[in-house]
Order: structure tokens, then C-alpha cells, then sequence
DNA sequence: AGTCAAGATAGACATATGTCGAAACAGGAG
DNA sequence: CTCCTGTTTCGACATATGTCTATCTTGACT
């Protein structure tokens, strides 16, 4: 397993700060940004991210004003990003967080950790 | 001064694992995210942050192989984001990073706070 | 089987984005 | 002033994105 690898899967990463990414690291951070880079992906990721562990796509539909298909395309986006995952249980859809990505892109972001590390 | 003006300020938030974003707030994220999603864009970034202070645009369009102007024109989406400023010095421009926005976004997607914040 | 509801997919459309070449601008050197 | 170099702005273009309506899939309940 290469050092990327093992830093996404802990979620943790030598922040931007640090150190310019190589081309193929900015593409795939780019690629997670550009899932959130939406205001309603970015809503629907927190409404994922802070409800206890799961919820269902019928609590989540009625805080936006757009259709059914458009958050259901958006919710795919996430879930092609690797951010959020879903499982069917019976008639209704139920979406949870992948924290790893998430906690990735922070530590990317993070300001530079502290002398000796 | 909000509580949310102040948070942008002191790049510190509540995570979006603690609770949901109010739209003003997610449009604001989504467009800071959109700066940095993309691949040339993120990796300016990094050259721009992981550089001691500050940096010369002669230095740093010889790691891409894209036209200066598109290199221009991803570094103005990053200045109109709040992520970087520059600075005329003779005939070179120098840009440095604006770390607060970074410090923002890397908290926004944190892990949640420890017990009793 | 037949019907209904939740959610996903398909296809179409308008708008946004990334890229380039050409031109403009800024500032130093002859 | 004139030329040259570094950088930005402009205008054009192909592609990507967000949204919608219509349709399909899945499963529950008669």
C-alpha cells in the first residue's frame, strides 16, 4: 500500500501548508471538492454527516425546494465521491456518512501541524 | 459581528458532523469549495501555501503545462475566493496565501469536537 | 396479478466552466 | 520615446453541470 493510500483510508495527510501535492493527489482531492463544491450537496452532506448515524431519503427531501431527481442526482454525486453511502430497506433509502473522505480533505486543509511532526 | 462572521474570521466553526449548515452558510462553503475543485487550481494552491511567505508567478507557471492566461485565470477564481492575495512588484507579481479561509473549510469537515465543546 | 409510493435513471435544455490565442497593460532597459 | 518581457484581460469555443419532466425499478399491500 502506497503512503497515499494509507493516508486516505486514516484520513489523514501531509496538509497543502506542508508541502505542494503532486498532480495526481490534486486530482483526486479536486474530485472530492468538486462533490461538495455544490450548496445543496454541500447541505445534503451535513444533513448526512450530523444526523446520528443514518437517515432516510424522505427526511431529507422536504428541506430543499428542488425535485425529487435533482437530489437524488446530487446524493449519487456524493455517493460516486465516496463521501456518503446508502442502502435500501424495504420502500425507503437510507443514507450515512463515509467519514473517511471527509476527515482526508480536513487534515489537506489543516494548518500546518505542530513543530517535530 | 454574527456569530458566523466571527467563525469565518477566527476560521473556526461548527463541523458539519455536529450539525447541519443553513443554506447562507452552505453557499458560502460550496463557492470557497468550488475554488478549490479543481486539479490546477488546488495544486496552485498548495504551491502557493507551501511556500515560505510568498511567491512569484514566473515560479510557479513552469510546473503546469497550460497557457499562462489559464493559469492567470485560475489564479484570479482563487483571489476572488479569499484564498490567496498578490501583489505588483516591478514586472513580477508575487501571490501569498489568505490562510483563514483554509483554517474555515478545515473545520467545517472535522471530526467532531471532542466531548464538551 | 394489480396498484401504489419511494426513489433512481434517462433525456433534454440552459447555463457555467476551462481552455486557448490575440490583445491590452505594466514596468524596466536601451 | 520605443522595445521587450511578465502578467492580465478579452472573446470565442467545446465540454461539463444543474435542473426539469417523463419513465423505470423496487418493494409493500391488497
Amino acid at each position: 500500500m502506497s503512503k497515499q493510500e494509507l493516508q486516505v483510508l486514516t484520513g489523514c495527510c501531509t496538509p497543502i501548508s506542508e508541502a505542494a501535492l503532486d498532480p495526481a493527489q490534486a486530482a483526486d482531492g479536486a474530485a472530492v471538492f468538486k462533490a461538495l463544491a455544490d450548496p445543496i450537496r454541500l447541505r445534503l452532506m451535513s444533513i448526512i454527516a450530523s444526523a446520528g448515524d443514518e437517515i432516510c431519503v424522505c427526511d431529507i427531501t422536504p428541506h430543499f425546494e428542488v425535485s425529487g431527481p435533482t437530489i437524488s442526482h446530487h446524493l449519487k454525486v456524493l455517493r460516486e465521491a465516496g463521501l456518503v453511502d446508502c442502502e435500501r430497506r424495504g420502500t425507503w433509502v437510507y443514507y450515512w456518512p463515509l467519514p473517511e473522505r471527509l476527515t482526508w480533505l480536513s487534515s489537506l486543509l489543516s494548518a500546518p501541524a505542530a513543530a517535530g511532526l
